[in-house]
DNA sequence: AACGATTTCAACCGCAAGACT
DNA sequence: TAGTCTTGCGGTTGAAATCGT
């Protein structure tokens, strides 16, 4: 250890260090440390930006959360299958495996596999105790073989979250296999080498709490990365029942206040995301864009949950914190397309369909993002202190500690693109090649599309909550916005590289005041967009009616121009 | 409203290896 | 060659969320 002390937040030199959780305001400034000064030396970054973090601390983070390249939400359950198998060979090779899974962490990876042996454990548990009840022997966790630690095969050994008298009193009803399950048993429990293959049948007694869930109506309840699989994506061995017809969960179990219950646990939010989107954290944000615009989903907790615990009813999209999310640092970073030419929003008049998915990348990145600095309007400091100092960049002026990137990262602005613009909840798209997500079939404006966290294919921006409803909604800078990202026009048009570059052209928004958007709305009915239709959210709602979206919903977005080239033909 | 069980995840920790001086 | 720095890895921890009761 270089860095650490032994309490950890001190280094050698015995510099303080803050530890902890990031703050949106660090993920941001570290994200645009990173796209000036590239990656490496992470010490440096550290001290250029003046973090009071740890270069160790900055490259774990960028690393493993803010990086462009690092996809979020849950796994796939393709790629569950993949780690599994590639577990098998390669042992707890995590980083190894994790270049078998681009976008995926070894972090992740690594969670996920515990979470899965985890459940191997317990399924194993549960069976043992089914045996042992079964011959009339008294039934003690301790007797389980391999009661000591897991095997190879990850099986069986970790009881760290099962008491013996719990797993042995649990009632007979047992949970309904395949199906239900606190993490996704339905599919992984099928999985080569899990449990569904070692004993499908045998289950007949689960623990306390699996039974509570599972059998208080008859249906387990899904566990988001469930959902999230639910939300519309092509991804092979989909839930079996409870879909709605366009992909969403439907089905029972998610009814009344237990709409789209969501996975336990997590890790804490900063402060500043508890105060706007308590339920929304970054890793449940899939979850909440596939309910949100789910329908039938939706809210992760139910409504009145929700209202009863934070005082007002769920906020569509989804904290900071993710990527692809407006606010998250991700989002600040356009990807690097060498070559691939930027277009520019034309001024005035209400921007089509297309022209704002081409200005999506202010959406992504707010103020453009040149290489080597993050946007052509603002002044090229020659360090982060002279920003620090002179404040010049942030046009937001006094609010709270000077910050160089306030200019591009505050959700003022952002917001103000929403306050002078349709709506968010667009996509653009990083990569010219077709996006899996994007490939026509509908997932592509799912609203998933809208609140996912995941960057890469499909890259979107979310609806959160901070921009719509914070109270800071009301600063407007002005740009010149540029794109290089293929429309979905292009896209739908078969069109497999950007556009030819088009002039420049300045983006000048009016001063954009306080949005007052309705809490609530209902939404007219539009075959083309069943999809939308239920929204549960009345902040999604709100943000898909904005003032500039009179048509509703994304009936609104697509058709309140001239220009608009509509929505696809196989978008159903 | 409070509770206990359970879960996930981000962040941390300690170590090792390679690079650098 | 030795000491230091940087990076990366795998294991562990703890916060905070869920649920039903």
């Amino acid at each position: 250890m270089s860095e650490d002390s032994e309490d950890g937040s001190k280094d050698r030199k015995g510099q303080d260090f803050k530890k902890g959780l990031w703050t949106q305001e660090e993920d941001n400034t570290l994200a645009l440390c990173v796209q000036r000064f590239k990656e490496g030396n992470w010490s440096t970054i550290a001290m250029k930006c003046g973090l009071q973090r740890s270069g160790k601390s900055c490259r774990l983070r960028w690393v493993k959360h803010l990086s462009p390249h690092v996809r979020s939400g849950p796994l796939t359950e393709e790629e569950q299958r993949k780690v599994i198998e590639l577990q098998k060979v390669h042992g707890n090779k995590w980083s190894h495996i994790a270049q078998f899974l681009p976008g995926r962490s070894d972090n992740t990876i690594k969670n996920f596999w515990n979470s899965h042996r985890k459940r191997l454990a317990r399924r194993a548990a549960r069976e043992a105790a089914a045996r042992a009840k079964a011959q009339g022997l008294a039934y003690d966790v301790a007797m389980l073989p391999g009661y000591e630690g897991y095997d190879s095969e990850g099986t069986l050994r970790d009881s760290s979250h099962m008491g013996g008298s719990q797993l042995g009193s649990t009632e007979e009803e047992g949970e309904s296999e395949g199906d239900t399950g606190q993490y996704g048993s339905s599919y992984l429990d099928a999985l080569p080498g899990g449990p569904y293959e070692e004993a499908s049948s045998s289950a007949s007694s689960g623990d306390t709490q699996r039974m509570r869930m599972a059998g208080a109506h008859g249906h387990a309840p899904r566990m988001p990365h469930q959902m999230y699989h639910m939300g519309g994506t092509k991804s092979p061995g989909m839930p079996p029942h409870g879909m709605a017809p366009g992909g969403w969960q439907q089905g029972p179990g998610l009814g009344g206040s237990r709409l789209g219950q969501m996975r336990g646990g997590g890790g804490p939010l900063p402060q500043h995301q508890q105060m706007h989107m308590r339920q929304l954290r970054p890793s449940r944000l899939s979850i909440a864009g596939a309910t949100d615009g789910g329908a039938a989903g939706g809210p992760l907790m139910g409504p009145s949950q929700l209202q009863r615990k934070n005082g007002h009813a769920p906020l569509a999209g989804g904290a900071r914190g993710h990527p692809g999310q407006a606010g998250h640092p991700q989002a600040l970073l356009a990807p690097q397309h060498p070559g691939a030419p930027r277009q520019l929003t034309p001024a005035g008049g209400p921007p089509s369909f297309s022209k704002m998915m081409q200005d999506a990348s202010l959406v992504g990145g707010f103020a453009g993002f040149e290489p080597g600095w993050p946007s052509p309007h603002m002044p090229k400091l020659e360090s982060m202190e002279e920003g620090m100092q002179s404040n010049t960049v942030s046009p937001l002026g006094g609010a709270g500690p000077p910050n160089p990137f306030q200019y591009l990262t505050s959700p003022t602005s952002l917001a103000h693109h929403f306050a002078t613009k349709p709506i968010g909840g667009f996509s653009q798209f990083p990569n010219p090649a077709p996006s899996p997500r994007f490939d026509g079939s509908g997932s592509a404006f799912s609203p998933r599309f809208d609140a996912s966290p995941r960057y890469g294919s499909g890259f979107k921006f979310d609806l959160s909550p901070r921009f719509d409803m914070s109270p800071r909604f009301e600063a407007s800078p002005t740009g010149t916005f540029e794109s290089n990202k293929l429309s979905p026009a292009d896209h739908f048009a078969g069109a497999s590289s950007v556009p030819a570059k088009k002039p420049a052209t300045s983006y000048s928004p009016s001063p954009a005041p306080f949005m007052s958007l309705p809490r609530s709305l209902s939404l007219p009915p539009d075959p083309a967009y069943g999809r939308f239709h239920g929204l549960e959210s009345p902040t999604l709602a709100s943000l898909l009616v904005s003032p500039k979206c009179e048509g509703g919903a994304f009936g609104g977005l697509f058709n309140d121009s001239p220009d608009n080239e509509g929505p696809p033909a196989s978008r159903q």
